[in-house]
DNA sequence: AGATTGGAGATTGTCGACAATGTTGGAGTA
DNA sequence: TACTCCAACATTGTCGACAATCTCCAATCT
């Protein structure tokens, strides 16, 4: 049994009220349960949850910092608006910072996570021939193994920046929009051949061959969502 | 006149209280006025700049996302420890950051934006020659560079990253270890060389050349601060 | 009829007080 | 003397109420 997700950004027993709402908050925009663009009402979320306005603003505050919800003074909170533009933005962060993850893998990865990470892409593997391949991996199991990855790298800002705001969109994109890898096969070879690099200890081709997995990845989400380079300027409002 | 710096994190006018109070704490803490590692006392603080603690909680919250304090349930929360190997694994994520973002910058750098980079750049240069160097480049000058650079990738994920978090990391070392580019001179010529790369729209140069710019930088720190790689797992407790 | 301005309602921002948890010091015992 | 346990204190977490601001609708004027 693996664990449900490699990266918890959150203690497993959050003491204080405003952490465990705060997790629960971001379960449910994530899953879509909050939709994007939705209005938070302080006290109808007040109410819904069971606790006072005080705890709840300062879980609103964080859900800023994670960039699940934009705030506007006297205004209020709205839940981001997933665009198009945005995801291939994340996808070009996830290139850079994965790519360095992959190349200090090379670098400090031990040989027991590496062991446990061609256990997991096992395990994935198994779970393509299956059923189909798809649910796996457009849930969550692509991103544990990319979480692992950045794990191994031994680089503990990496893993609050990549784990801290950017996993939680692309969690919240993968399951709104339903991009998946789209071809469950041929990223788990990429994902073998990335392992194999680390384990030769190859820094440079690890770093290559990362970024040219998820750089395949962005192409394939610019191709079905159309979004082009020049729709830069867009703002959510 | 320039502006003071070209990234600003927070709006002119502060709407809000906590937002205010928040942007005063930041600064206190950067430039050293809050030590590393003080314990916060939220009693304390609230009388300091004059608030309740309602709002005063509310900016620990953003200041906790913007990894400036470490907060424990129950306990309290702390002004962060700098760490040499904390401020070295920081320089690797820019160098991956920062190399994307100079690919993207020349790929929709506008020229416009281009030639402001290049006078600032000549400002820089007077400013060297006029006060013996130093002190220019270790404030705010050459996070100016940097940070217009991240502006011209056009990629608001990266802007926000980097300066979301990063950036306030990066000013608070300087201010207090009085890590500097110790050779302004050849920063100035590697900063010349950036710009030249975007002109040309050459993003592979453009990038390697950033990395190689800040790789420089780093082993420049680890070599003064003797931050071995092997000295990983260490927590600031 | 359309635009503008004023006010009523609702929402967010702020505050002070109470409850729960951690910490610290001393007294007592082995 | 050193260790343990307990109690008082201080600090953080939570709550409900009040004040400031924004939004929306309607009445009025052009």
């Amino acid at each position: 049994m693996t664990q449900k997700t490699a990266f918890a950004p959150f203690q497993p027993e959050s003491r204080t009220l405003a952490d465990r709402v705060c997790e629960q908050i971001v379960t449910a925009i994530v899953k879509g349960d909050i939709p994007p663009g939705y209005k938070i009402s302080e006290p109808e979320l007040a109410r819904t949850y069971g606790i006072s306005r005080g705890p709840l603003r300062e879980a609103i505050r964080r859900l800023e910092g994670l960039r699940l919800v934009e705030r506007k003074p006297h205004v209020g909170a709205r839940v981001v608006k997933l665009s198009a533009v945005e995801l291939v933005e994340i996808y070009r962060v996830r290139e850079a910072l994965e790519g360095m993850a992959c190349r200090l893998a090379a670098e400090h990865m031990p040989q027991d996570e590496i062991d446990g990470l061609r256990s997991l892409l096992d395990e994935h593997e198994r779970n393509i021939d299956q059923l189909d391949g798809r649910s796996y991996f457009q849930k969550e199991g692509d991103l544990d193994f990319h979480f692992r990855i950045v794990q191994g790298s031994k680089n503990a800002k990496l893993r609050e920046v990549l784990g801290g705001e950017l996993y939680h969109l692309v969690r919240m994109y993968r399951y709104q929009f339903s991009v998946s890898s789209s071809r469950p096969k041929r990223a788990l070879k990429e994902h073998r051949q990335i392992i194999d690099a680390i384990e030769s200890r190859d820094p440079e081709l690890a770093e290559m061959l990362m970024r040219r997995h998820i750089s395949a990845a962005r192409r394939n989400i610019e191709e079905k969502l159309g979004a082009d380079n020049n729709a830069q300027g867009e703002n959510h409002g």
